[in-house]
DNA sequence: TGGGGAAAGTTACCATGAGTAAGATAAGCA
DNA sequence: TGCTTATCTTACTCATGGTAACTTTCCCCA
């Protein structure tokens, strides 16, 4: 990553609006608004997006960010929000209304695995910290995640009498592995989504042990 | 993460010896002896090192850092070997001589979960990328350790006589599901190791199907 | 109705850290 | 012996996260 190539000299925060407070008493400009920047320029500049330059598509100044969304850190986590949302639309309405077998599994790989494809910057963005306290923050993008899927595993370990003890780390585990595996279909050096999706569904489903009921 | 709190101004860069080329030509240092440095800044100063300090550590400067070892992304990637390297070995003697097992299993993954307790801050830096090509960074730490368990499944397939093809995912799968219950297991908010690798394994090797033969 | 906070912006700045150019000194060769 | 080259340190540039200082408008109270 040198730094003196410059790509074109992006030209950046130029708001051309008087400073002082406003006329109107304050900017129409809530939070959303800047999330929606901010995931324009992501998807324009790459994860390597500054708070500047979601500033400028913003048309606002650097420390406007700060006052309504917050440090970068804090920006990274509310697109996570947004990310985590879609993922679960996404595949919620891949499961709707079906039961849980192994095609549905795989289907929700893959509805996954497609929304993630479908935010690629978005999702590098939001997965690669900045060095410092990254790991509670890949944590708590974790988290996100993982609680529900906990919750949903715990109520059919019980449901189906077996030990509900599993379903943290079981969430965990699958939160990690669909990551992973994100980022290496990201990568290209993958097989399709759909393959991938499969697999995945195969190892969850009958295990490293392979089927019991060879059929 | 203010950075007008300098904790109690680290003093560094104090190389103590003339510019110019050393007396007998050269310095007597390699690569080897700045990831030794590097590795003790990490766990002196958590993830959020810098080279300087590294450089520091290591009684040379910063540029002597970048000629023998290379930028920061590469700095990451001769230690993330070093760490790959020890898991392998440590994974590797946790399951010498044993057949492949549920039991076998939970301990490989203890062994791994274990290991990545006892480099708690290098893993939290060789897995927290720099924003900018993050994910390519954390792709090829990744294979490290992939890479040989895709042959390992590969091979296995191949002998129990079914598809080898899902060996690929199957690795990005484990890699990630532990690198991610690590970080769980790092944060503290989990089970105690022994428990969560317990729970891996009979994930993996049961499946969410459950066993087939209830026992 | 006017005037003085308080609120809410922008500009200008600081600190840090990656990466590099410039300067200094010794080795090596003619 | 002197010039070139190799190899260090120092001193810098640049980008970026975050904040202080300044400016303008609002709004309330005398």
């Amino acid at each position: 990553m040198k730094q003196t190539d410059h790509m074109s000299s992006i030209e950046m925060s130029s708001v051309s609006r008087r400073p002082g407070r406003p006329r109107g008493g304050h900017l129409d400009i809530g939070p959303e608004i800047i999330l929606d920047a901010a995931e324009r320029v992501i998807r324009r500049d790459g994860a390597s997006a500054s708070i500047d330059a979601v500033a400028a598509e913003a048309g606002i100044t650097k420390p406007i960010v700060y006052a309504r969304v917050g440090s970068r850190a804090e920006l990274a986590n509310a697109l996570a929000d947004r990310l985590a949302l879609r993922m679960v639309t996404a595949t919620r309405d891949a499961m709707a209304g079906r039961t849980f077998t192994r095609d549905s599994l795989a289907d929700f790989m893959k509805a996954n695995l497609v929304t993630v494809l479908d935010h690629r910057e978005l999702f590098l963005y939001v997965t690669g910290g900045s060095t410092d306290q990254t790991a509670l923050s890949r944590l708590s993008l974790a988290e996100r995640s993982a609680t529900p899927l906990a919750r949903a595993l715990e109520r059919w370990r019980d449901g189906v009498g077996r030990d509900p003890g599993v379903a943290g780390t079981w969430a965990y585990a699958m939160v990690g592995m669909l990551q992973m595996v994100s980022l290496w279909v990201i990568d290209d050096t993958s097989p399709d989504p759909g393959s991938v999706a499969d697999h995945l569904a195969e190892l969850l489903w009958w295990g490293l042990a392979g089927e019991r009921f060879p059929s």
